[in-house]
Order: C-alpha cells, then sequence, then structure tokens
DNA sequence: AACCATTTAAAACGATCGTTTTAAATCTGT
DNA sequence: ACAGATTTAAAACGATCGTTTTAAATGGTT
C-alpha cells in the first residue's frame, strides 16, 4: 500500500460525507472521488453502497458498544462486590461518557457519532435497521443493569425513560442546528464539551430517578 | 372542486410519504400518483418539491406553534396573577400536551409530527432549517419562561437542559424503531400514548428542575 | 357567452444515480 | 519472476430524478 489503503480512505470519505449530508444525499462518486478512488472501487471492496454504510458503522460502533458494555459490567461487578444495588449514575456514565470521550479522539470519530445520533431515527429503514441491530443487545444489557439500579420502578417504565435518555443523548451527540440558536459564536471548545457531558448526565440522572 | 382540493390532496399524501420514506426519498412521481394528481400538479401549486415541503410543515406547524404560544402565555399570566414563580412541569406541560393531543387528533397530524422529530436532526439543511426557522421563536419563549421558573439555575445550564428535553421529545414523537425492542405487540393503544406522555412530562421535569 | 384558473395528459429535458463491464496497469507475497 | 490480488481508467447500463413544456379539457365566475 502506498500511503494508506484505498479500503480505509473510502471509509473516512464516506464517514465524512455520510455525517455532513445524510447517507441519501451522498452519491458514490463524491465519496470515491474525496477519497482519490476509483468509481468502482467501492463495489470492488464492500460490494454496495448500503453494504459501505454498515461497515463504516461497524468499524467505529463495535469497539465502542465493547468499551460502553465493560464499563457497565464493571459497575455491576462493583455493585456485587460491595452487597449493594448499582448507582444510576454510575450506569449512565458508564453508558455516556465512552461516547463523548470517543468523540474527541479524532476528527473522524466525531463526525462518525453524528450518523449515529440520526440513525437512530432514520427515515430510511436501511440506515435505521443497521444501528438498530448493532445497539440492540447493549440497550438491553443497559435495561437490566437499571433495573438493577431502581428496583422500585417498573421494567416497563424504565425501559421508557431509558428510551428519552436514548433520545436526549443522540440530539446531543449529532450537534443539531439547535445549538446555534443561543451561541452566536460556532466553534466549540473541550470545556462545552465537557460542561455539556456533565450536564447531560445529570439530566438523565434526575429523570431516570424521578419519582413515579 | 370535485372531492377535496388537488391542493390538500397533495399535502396530504406529501406528509404521509416524507414521514414514512424522508424527504430525499420521496420523489415527486410517487406523490402525485398517492393523490391521485398530474405529475406537474407539484409544480404548478407550489413551484417546487422543497416549496411543498415547506407547505406541509406550515399547514400544521403554525397553528400547534401558536397553540403552545399561547399555553405558555398562559401560565406565565397565571404565575403573575398569584404573585409566584412559574412551574417547570406547567411549562413542560404547556408545551408536549398540545403536541401530543395534536397528534391524536388525526392520522394526519400523526404522521406529520413524526416527520417534525426527525427535521430538527436531519443531515438534509433543506429539512432542518425549514423546521429549525418555524420553532426558533417558540424555542426562545420556552427558555425565557423557564428561565423564571428556575432561577437560581444559570440561563446557559437552562437551555442545555431544553436542548435534551427537544432531543427526548423528538425522539419520543417520532417513535423510531427503538419502542418495537421492548415489546413485541406493535399496536399502540391511546393508553400507551399517555404513559408515553405522562412519562416524558417526569422524566424532563426532573431533568429540567435537577440540582446543579 | 366569454374569461380565467385549474387539471389532465403525455412527452421530453438534462442530470444524477448505483451498478457493471472491460481492459490495462500496478502492487504484493511466495 | 510468476500468480493473484488490487487499483485505475473509461465507458456504458438502465433507472430514476426534479423540472418544464405543450396542448387539450374542465371548471366556475362574471
Amino acid at each position: 500500500m502506498t500511503q494508506t489503503d484505498t479500503k480505509t480512505r473510502l471509509l473516512d470519505a464516506a464517514e465524512s460525507l455520510f455525517s455532513q449530508q445524510g447517507f441519501a444525499n451522498t452519491s458514490l462518486r463524491a465519496i470515491t472521488t474525496a477519497a482519490k478512488a476509483n468509481l468502482a472501487a467501492v463495489n470492488y471492496h464492500f460490494g454496495s453502497k448500503e453494504a459501505l454504510l454498515r461497515a463504516v458503522l461497524e468499524r467505529r460502533l463495535l469497539p465502542l458498544n465493547q468499551q460502553r458494555s465493560n464499563r457497565i459490567d464493571q459497575v455491576l461487578t462493583e455493585a456485587v462486590m460491595s452487597e449493594a444495588i448499582p448507582g444510576t449514575e454510575a450506569l449512565v456514565r458508564a453508558f455516556v461518557e465512552p461516547t463523548f470521550a470517543f468523540r474527541r479522539n479524532s476528527i473522524g470519530s466525531s463526525e462518525f457519532i453524528s450518523i449515529v445520533g440520526r440513525a437512530m431515527t432514520s427515515a430510511d429503514p436501511a440506515v435505521r435497521d443497521l444501528f438498530l441491530a448493532l445497539i440492540h443487545p447493549l440497550i438491553n444489557k443497559l435495561h437490566l443493569a437499571l433495573c438493577l439500579a431502581l428496583p422500585h420502578l417498573p421494567s416497563k417504565l424504565i425501559f421508557t425513560r431509558l428510551f428519552f435518555t436514548m433520545g436526549a443523548m443522540g440530539h446531543c451527540i449529532c450537534l443539531s442546528g439547535f445549538s446555534q440558536m443561543f451561541k452566536d459564536n460556532s466553534d466549540s471548545n473541550p470545556e462545552d464539551d465537557d460542561f455539556m457531558t456533565n450536564n447531560l448526565i445529570n439530566f438523565v440522572t434526575a429523570g431516570l430517578e424521578a419519582p413515579c
């Protein structure tokens, strides 16, 4: 390989363009041009445009989900060791913090995360179903862990609140035009990022623990 | 006019198809076929596909926003009359309840609301900017009202929490595939709807009122 | 009756799309 | 050096897209 893998360059370009314009609005020609690759390269390496999207999602989401899953296990283990029930905020942190830390890792990660934030509620089944299949086991694990943390609340209610949590986080993650409504200065610094993360954790923890 | 306005039938068909497939994935041919109108009818009545989207959004969002705005004013007036600060939950209800009530009005309304839920975070600027321009004044009013309700919290924090609130509500509103992860039975009844609405209000009220 | 807005029909415009094909060139590992 | 995988180039495939045009038909109003 000369510089970087063509396959990697295609993934990077697709990731960036999907996050900026969405899946349906991004053509293979735009992707291959940005990746300085041949038009046929996508179908050669991945088979189809949809398979490229799957590869883009899996490349980063599988490790991230593994990380989040490990941290949930860690909270549960610590709870067992100390013979206590797991804390709601600790579980929320286990889920949220890796996501935002991951986002700061690189520019590519940041762009990727905004794809994920939108995929959840995408009107396009090709996008939505792909994401839901990747996140489904993790959500189930988090749901069960939250049931342990909030034993006085019914399972169904906890799932509904988890549903709201995902909405708040997904919205936060893809930084819609909403945030520009408040602040004129559009450049975001790490401080704002920490501010967002901590406030999100406070917000959803309070919502999850609210009296029934 | 024979039965219903062609213009109205086009709006109804576009509303339904946009909510099911998204804006980019819906062709004018699909819309005009569903509306039993001529292909040229869209460009005759509205000028372009994007202008049709604007008309679809404005038809229902302008009255809905007026309704939400009136209810916020009502809460603020009552607070002044009783020489108290407005309640957070009352303001949340003023914003959320008309939305869900509106959704139950008709099948068309339900489909429309899911367009709105997605528009907020859409990758397509044509969709997102259109929605943000329509909602901007209402969000500012709600933000100011919440600052009165939560005088001990800084304005910036309240806006961030309002941001999360919009995310939770938007996610809830377009009922993504998420809800199908929990329940096998997919038909939703009014009870589930009330359950969702009340839990959403509890959730975001607790989040907004959380200690700093 | 005449007028004007509305609607239909059908066809075509140029453009873009995902995908496939063909062929030659380049690189990689043994 | 040879074989096989990778990459490039260029062109074409059929399909769909938003939009425009032309013409004829229909409708209601004055």
